[in-house]
This record gives C-alpha cells, structure tokens and sequence, in this order.
DNA sequence: ATGCCACTTAAAGTCGACTTGAAGTCAAGG
DNA sequence: CCTTGACTTCAAGTCGACTTTAAGTGGCAT
C-alpha cells in the first residue's frame, strides 16, 4: 500500500502517517523510487493506535505498549497499571457525567447552591485531586 | 485575599492565576498596591473551572459557561449534550480498560490473534468510530 | 528613609502533536 | 525525452495552556 492508500483506510492524513513513523510507531516496509511502501497490516495497527490516543494516551507512551511491527508486547504488570488508571479515571468522568446531567436538570437558580450538584462536584474534584501537580495537559487528544 | 492565598486554597500557581484573569476566567476584585485582592468565591469558581477542564472544555468554552461575573449559567442543553459525549467516551474506556486487563491475563503470543482482545477493541474502537461527521449534515453542537 | 522582596507586567519560551511550506525527486504518461 | 505531479525531506509554523524570565513597583519592617 502506498501512502495515501494508508491514509484514506486509516484516516489519518499523509502527514500524520509520516510524522509517526519518524517517531517509531509504524514503519514502512520499503520504498518505490521514493515512496513509502506500507504493509496492509499497519491500517490495524492505527486503529491500536488511535484507540490509546483515545484513552489519553501521548504518542510517547504508546510507542512504548507496541513494539513497532505492531504487537502489543508489554510487560503484563505495566498493562495492569494502565488498565487502573484508565478504572480511575472512568469513575472520575462518570461522577463528572452525573454531575453535568444534574446540573442540566436541576432548577436551582445557581448551581452552587444546590447540595446534589455540589456534592456530584466534590467527588468528582476529589478523584482529580489524588495526582500532584503533574504538568501533563488533561485535555483529550481527539473529540469521541 | 491575596493571590498567594488563592494559589494556595485552589492549588493552581499564580501564574495560572494571572493567566485565567487574563484570559476573563476569573476576575480581582481590586488591588492592594500592585497586587491583586480576590473575592474568596474565587476559590469555588475555580474549581469548577478544573472540573470543566477535567470533562473536556477547553477555557475557552468554560469562559462562556460563566456570566461576566462569574455565576455559573450554563445552557442546559450544551451540559447534557456534554454529558452524553461523556457518557460515550466512558463506555469506549471501559471497553479498552477491559482489553488491556484481558491482555495483561491472556497468554496468546499475539494479541491481535486473541478473538477476545480482538472483539474488545473492535468495541472500543467502534465507539470512536461512529461519531464521523458526514459532510454536508449539520454538525451537532457539542464536541467532545 | 531605606531596602527587602513578594508581587507586578509583557514578552518569550515550552510541550505535544501535528500541519504547512519550500525545494527536491522520480515513475509514469504523452 | 520531457513534463507532470504525487510523493519526498527538512525546517518552520500553529495551537492551547501554561511557565519562565527580565525588568519594574511598592507595602512594610527596620
């Protein structure tokens, strides 16, 4: 597959697909002239890709749960630890979910004023409290 | 109080600080000399800035979240429309906590070769998927 | 009155994840 | 053979959310 044919079955953009290969998240498997040639298989490999970036993972981190021939070969421990802090940040978003669907319901003239909502907030606030002042962004890398 | 205080209650450096008044999030309520004198409401008003920013908002949508002086007034609709883009993305991590707590387990050699790790991703992946824009239809007006 | 120093500002820097631009290459069609 | 234009590289630009830095200010203790 050449390159644009990866980048329409992927979706991802041209450049997108260069830039990640520069960083060793896929790799192309030789050239035509001085075009990139890619195996079939690196289409499901974006998707794994994609899916960590969903799950807040940075480029970095996913480079590192797949080897770059695509298998997810990490060590089971590691895994482990993704798997809980992907738990914990569920119950964090799920506490912030029924505090927005309340406070969209709720006819209290101010939010702040409302026990519900408020303590709808605190739990929310406290799971997101847990980790120091790490200077990582928060905010997720692609809209789902 | 002073910003320092205001640093210190909320957990954000005076920098940030600076930056959200700056930038029309928050508001001094005078100066003492140089120095920026806050309301303690400010505190509140904070962290339900860091809970916007926890669930996805961008500070430039939490400023508009919040009448110029800073009562929350949010359109009900974009809140529920917030929650539900939410609602999805905690179903796609719960898909993707579970295939990484599978793969942590599962002792396949490959896990693409594993029809359940497979299946799980499909899943998560489907939730992410779903939601393209098609050209030509009126987007929706959330965006998570 | 002097000097400390926490505060101030404006501007520049950083970081991740890309995108864009300029200039170059080369397989294929005319 | 020559042009075309999709690809290439490398450098620089962008964006959001801050942080850092340099230079300045002014309340307060001495």
């Amino acid at each position: 597959m050449d390159i644009n044919e990866v980048s329409k079955a992927s979706g991802l953009p041209a450049s997108t697909l260069r830039y990640y290969e520069e960083k060793g998240l896929i790799k192309s498997i030789g050239r035509h002239g001085l075009r990139r040639a890619f195996n079939p298989r690196v289409v499901q490999q974006l998707a794994l890709i994609a899916l960590g970036r969903a799950a807040g993972f940075s480029l970095d981190e996913i480079g590192q749960m797949f080897s770059p021939d695509g298998r997810p070969e990490i060590d089971r421990e590691q895994l482990s630890n993704r798997a809980d802090a992907l738990d914990r940040k569920i119950r964090q978003l799920s506490n912030l979910r029924d505090g927005l669907r309340h406070a969209a319901a709720c006819s209290a003239p101010n939010h702040l004023e409302c026990p519900k909502f408020c303590r709808l907030m605190d739990a929310a606030a406290m799971a997101a409290k847990g980790k120091k002042t790490r200077k990582g962004k928060v905010r997720p890398p692609e809209e789902l």
